[in-house]
DNA sequence: CACACCTGTCATCTG
DNA sequence: TACAGATGACAGGTG
């Protein structure tokens, strides 16, 4: 036994710094205590207290083995042989295959706590693991672990919540983005913000987070658990995608970081570092679902929808998230990620369709925008209107009519003005529309299955209650015939079953009837003829 | 080429 | 009355 466990033991440290390479904490104290147990991860997802790592998931579908959970030498070693692969692949970016995320900049603003407590984490215990925690392409993610959150809940607290930086420093060694001309490059998690490590940052036309596995519930788990980690307010969760040359300078991000602001004083700040056109760019870029595939289409979507807390879809709405959002609190998006909602958010689908993942030159770029533009886009373009559509249809009524009058447009722009509203809000409206209409299909279809398995069960319970109901009856009917075997009567003959019975009182006792003899149907008149031939006379 | 599906737009109604 | 929103219907695009 001894030996066992000092073999047991070798192989969990062995085991525990192959995952510390790879950004995971495990806790191996717990897994000695209790030689069977499993291992246990620690997680303060919200989502989910033990689904942060991918590898339960990869058990038995990616390798296609299976094996008892009980076993710990076999978990080990396919364990092992995983992690080698999760190592290998990482800093391979062929091997980043086709699964997208969505393309956000997640942004969270640190605190000067945070700050503070950063010096506190590079002297932890932990320090192994941070040490050890570097990505192939030779960067220290130690450089760059988030400062650790005020710590609430006691040591455990701070425990858990570094291993939320863990997993999120896990989830950020894996993911690629690719730049502007195809290229990939690792993200690097600073400051509570993925940040691509290279210069290209601020020529991103597109953040793609490459995941390193097919398998969805790898990525499936990967985003959730940088969904829990980064719990992002409405606006500041999901900063659409910087355009070329839009002008979202990394020094503004660094900036905000510096400033060590509070997320209520989050956005506006942010707003004032950022150029008025940049946030008009993204409205009309509309965020995601121009450069989305259907798949990511469906992500965003609901990404969006669970973000904002409402099922509206308007762009106004959201343009507005950036502005005004009220307190905030982190939500699980587990439910809603992988929700597959064809309807994208209106502001996720203006046709921008070009700016996709395709790398493009500007001359490419330029005649794609002239291309893809929107018919009314094109007319107010050609009508020189001094506002996007998404200007004249998210401003209030009120604004809208001052414009009207202020700046003295020629009826045919006063005409176009009002078309264009009228179809930016009708467009708006009939995608909320499609999008109640097919809830309730599937709401409804949903309460069909519901019934349908209630039917199901209440035929089931039925027939089941017949059944028993035959059997108590014959129950019955084989007792009666043996107490009557064993009465006498004044002849002391036994009872004949066919002429007595018993019966059950209302005080509870049984007590011996005479049968009641079955009316022979003869010729004779039954009461139905008696009452006719009353009626007749 | 037919088909289903999606999306934008128009007409109309309602609040 | 003007407006916003909802919804049915239609047309065009797309896979």
């Amino acid at each position: 036994m001894q030996f066992a466990k000092k073999y047991l033991t070798e192989g969990l440290i062995q085991l525990t710094i192959l995952l510390s390479l790879i950004g995971v904490r495990v806790d191996i104290d717990g897994y000695l205590n209790e030689y069977y147990t499993p291992l246990i991860e620690i997680n303060l997802g919200p989502s989910s207290a033990y689904t942060q790592t991918p590898f339960h998931s990869l058990r038995d579908t990616l390798d296609g083995y299976t094996v008892h959970p009980k076993c710990p030498e076999l978990d080990y070693f396919f364990a092992s042989r995983r992690l080698l692969d999760e190592v290998r692949s990482l800093g391979s970016p062929r091997r980043f295959p086709t699964p997208q995320l969505n393309a956000w900049l997640v942004h969270q603003v640190s605190s000067a706590t945070d700050k503070a407590e950063c010096g506190q984490l590079s002297h932890s215990s932990d320090d192994t693991e941070l040490q050890s925690t570097q990505d192939e392409e030779g960067s220290d993610a130690r450089e760059h672990l988030p400062p650790p959150p005020p710590d609430s809940g006691g040591h455990e607290g701070t425990v858990m919540k570094s291993m939320n930086r863990y997993k999120c420093i896990d989830i950020v060694s894996r993911c690629r983005y690719r730049d502007l001309n195809g290229y990939c490059h690792p993200l690097m998690h600073c400051g509570q913000m993925l940040t691509p490590v290279t210069d290209l940052y601020p020529l991103c036309r597109t953040w793609t987070l490459w995941s390193t596995r097919v398998s969805q519930s790898w990525t499936q788990t990967s985003w959730r658990t940088l969904s829990c980690l980064t719990p992002q307010p409405p606006s500041t969760a999901l900063v659409p995608l910087p355009r070329p040359g839009g002008g979202l300078d990394e020094a503004v991000f660094e900036h905000i970081n510096q400033l060590g602001l509070g997320l209520d004083s989050m956005d506006h700040q942010l707003l004032n570092c950022l150029d008025p056109q940049l946030l008009e760019d993204f409205d009309s870029d509309s965020g995601l679902s121009l450069e989305s595939s259907s798949s990511d289409l469906s992500s965003s979507s609901s990404l969006c929808e669970d973000e904002c807390g409402a099922t509206g879809y308007s762009s106004e709405a959201d343009s507005k998230s950036l502005l005004d959002h009220g307190p905030w609190s982190p939500v699980d998006l587990s439910e809603g990620v992988w929700h597959d909602h064809s309807y994208a958010s209106p502001p996720l689908t203006y046709p921008h369709k070009g700016i996709k993942e395709e790398p493009m030159s500007d001359d490419e770029g330029s005649r794609l925008d002239d291309r893809e533009l929107s018919r009314d886009e094109l007319r107010a373009r050609a009508m020189c209107l001094p506002f996007s559509v998404l200007q004249i249809v998210n401003m209030p009524v009120e604004e809208f009519l001052d414009v009207l009058e202020s700046h003295g447009f020629t009826p045919d722009q006063v005409t176009l003005l009002r078309d264009i509203r009228r179809r930016g809000k009708n467009k708006l409206a009939a995608q909320n529309c499609r999008k109640r209409k097919l809830d309730a299909i599937t709401g409804l279809q949903e309460e069909v299955a519901r019934l349908q398995a209630q039917r199901d069960r209440l035929l089931r319970d039925k027939r089941l209650t017949a059944k028993t109901m035959c059997a108590v009856g014959q129950q019955i009917q084989q007792l009666t015939r043996d107490v009557l075997s064993r009465l006498r009567d004044p002849l002391g003959q036994p009872l004949n079953p066919d002429r007595y019975s018993l019966q059950c009182g209302a005080n509870g006792k049984v007590v011996l009837v005479p049968a009641r003899r079955p009316t022979v149907s003869g010729p004779g008149p039954n009461k139905t003829d008696k009452r006719k031939k009353g009626k007749k006379q």
